[in-house]
DNA sequence: GTAGGGTTAG
């Protein structure tokens, strides 16, 4: 019975190892070693207490393979006092010297922020295996004490490819990418999960072309990627909005039946949205087996910023109905949906739900939906008063909104109060400024205008170059910046430019030259 | 008869 409720949980039937159980008089140790670590396994680890619970009121001694996994499943649960009993329970069991079980207690303590803990216990061992020596390299690093991380590795008699990938992706995570690539290039034989590392290292750090570079490097040395490494390409495709690769890593993944998964699915969908492809987005979210909220978020997200607000929304209530859990990040994208359709009422109504019904405080990027969505219909002093009302200290993102709305709608007092808080916050950036002079010259107060142009150059605000953009077009990558003459098709380009303007026109368009001065 | 560490997505 005990392997046919574990063979139930590899195939993710809950439902039947319960069932299986039940039917088990008396069960034994085995029986409830088994459940307690299908009930892990199947992401619902407090039901393995329970039976844990269970466990001792019918008198069965538990063994290392009981508190291995119940440990696990405090961790996950980051129940502490659970997990310091369960401790307990350990030693007057006399398996404090068991490997396997101490090695747990280090993950369970420095899981839990308690690295000094996590130190004792990895001391108290008698004969450290790799696992022992990487879950301590591992809690140091989780500590962000990497020098404490170094040493450990350094003092590993032989050292395994685990423990050399979890320094590795110590470095990764401490930002310290020179390191990283150090070890990764000096260790002795990379696997799959090493490049995955290091690919995610790069992705990490927004060097996404190096990202993609290492993944041709990775294959031309004959590392097969795994559906790990799938995902994290697949989203460095999404962020250099690469879609002709993107399509590549998708049929690499359908052409090697890797199964899509949600990391995989969720990749793809973003991949595509970002690409604006919004149709493939959409059909391989459709297509998805299993969603979880990375995918609804990936969705919304793609619906939202091609402009389908009611689409988006209609999609979060949908994932509403499925019991699907929001949480911060996705509500960024339900409220950027509302901000691009103008729909203030809507927009309110779900930042007010997002802590009434969600229990999800807002956080700065929502003030910052918000106050945009205010300040684009025109109500700058509401939007004030939101930001006098927020939990935290507002950023430049917060008054830059703001600054934005009155520019729009021809606000200078607001706008005298936005600029001064981004005269501090952002004393290096020249854009808000410009802004402001603009205002005042449009209002014909030029005694201002000087005044700031002043103000920049004492602190020595420098005008940054205008911006650049780029598409990737059958392969080949072309890039612009305003009224450049680079591009050897630029003739052309500005043709077409000008029968664009002038269908806009015909369709009355008026530009803008308020600013044009 | 069973178990522990290292890589992934918005």
């Amino acid at each position: 019975m005990n392997q046919y409720i574990t063979a139930c949980s590899n195939v993710h039937s809950l439902d039947s190892a319960i069932f299986a159980f039940s039917q088990v008089h008396n069960p034994n140790v085995f029986v409830y070693n088994a459940i307690i670590g299908a009930f892990l396994n199947l992401f619902r680890p407090l039901e393995g207490l329970r039976y844990y619970v269970d466990m001792l009121r019918n008198g069965v001694t538990p063994t290392s393979y009981t508190f291995s996994a119940l440990i696990k499943s405090c961790r996950v649960l980051s129940v502490v006092g659970f997990g310091e009993t369960v401790h307990g329970q350990v030693l007057k069991n006399g398996l404090a010297l068991h490997v396997h079980v101490q090695t747990s207690l280090v993950d369970f303590y420095s899981s839990l922020g308690r690295v000094i803990q996590s130190r004792k216990m990895f001391d108290e061992m008698t004969d450290r295996d790799g696992f022992a020596w990487s879950s301590m390299i591992s809690a140091y690093a989780r500590a962000g004490d990497l020098d404490s991380a170094r040493s450990v590795f350094d003092e590993m008699p032989e050292k395994n490819n685990a423990s050399w990938n979890t320094i590795i992706h110590g470095y990764v995570e401490a930002g310290n990418v020179e390191s990283a690539e150090e070890l990764f290039r000096i260790m002795p034989k990379r696997d799959v999960i090493s490049w995955t590392t290091m690919i995610n290292c790069y992705s990490k750090h927004k060097l996404y072309r190096e990202a993609l570079e290492l993944f041709d490097e990775m294959k031309r040395t004959g590392t097969r990627p795994d559906g790990v490494t799938m995902a994290t390409v697949i989203s460095a495709c999404a962020h250099l909005g690469v879609l002709d690769q993107g399509k590549e890593m998708h049929l690499y993944v359908m052409q090697n039946r890797f199964k899509i998964d949600v990391h995989i699915g969720s990749a793809l969908i973003d991949m595509y949205a970002k690409c604006g492809v919004l149709e493939r987005a959409l059909v391989v979210f459709y297509k998805l087996e299993d969603k979880n909220l990375f995918c609804w978020s990936s969705v919304i997200d793609g619906l939202a910023v091609h402009g389908y607000a009611e689409e988006a929304l209609a999609m979060f209530d949908k994932m509403d109905k499925e019991k699907i859990e929001p949480n911060r990040v996705i509500f960024v994208s339900v409220l950027a949906a509302c901000t691009h359709a103008g729909l203030v009422e809507e927009g309110n109504r779900r930042f007010l739900e997002m802590t009434s019904k969600y229990s999800i405080l807002p956080e700065i990027e929502h003030y910052g939906c918000m106050v945009d969505l205010l300040c684009r219909v025109g109500l700058i002093e509401e939007a004030l008063v939101l930001i006098r009302s927020m939990r935290m200290q507002p950023n430049s993102v917060i008054w830059g909104a703001l600054l934005g709305g009155c520019k729009l709608h021809k606000n200078l007092e607001i706008a005298r109060v936005a600029v001064d808080r981004l005269m501090i916050l952002e004393t290096d950036s020249s854009g808000y400024f410009t802004l402001l002079i603009n205002m005042y010259a449009e209002a014909n107060r030029w005694a201002d205008v000087a005044r700031i142009r002043a103000t920049m150059k004492e602190r020595g605000v420098e005008k940054i170059l205008p911006g650049s953009s780029w598409i990737e077009v059958e392969k080949k990558m072309h890039q612009f910046a305003a009224c450049d003459n680079y591009h050897p098709a630029s003739q052309e380009i500005y043709l077409v430019l000008d029968v664009l303007d002038s269908q806009l026109k015909l369709i009355g368009y008026a530009p803008d030259f308020d600013f044009v001065l």
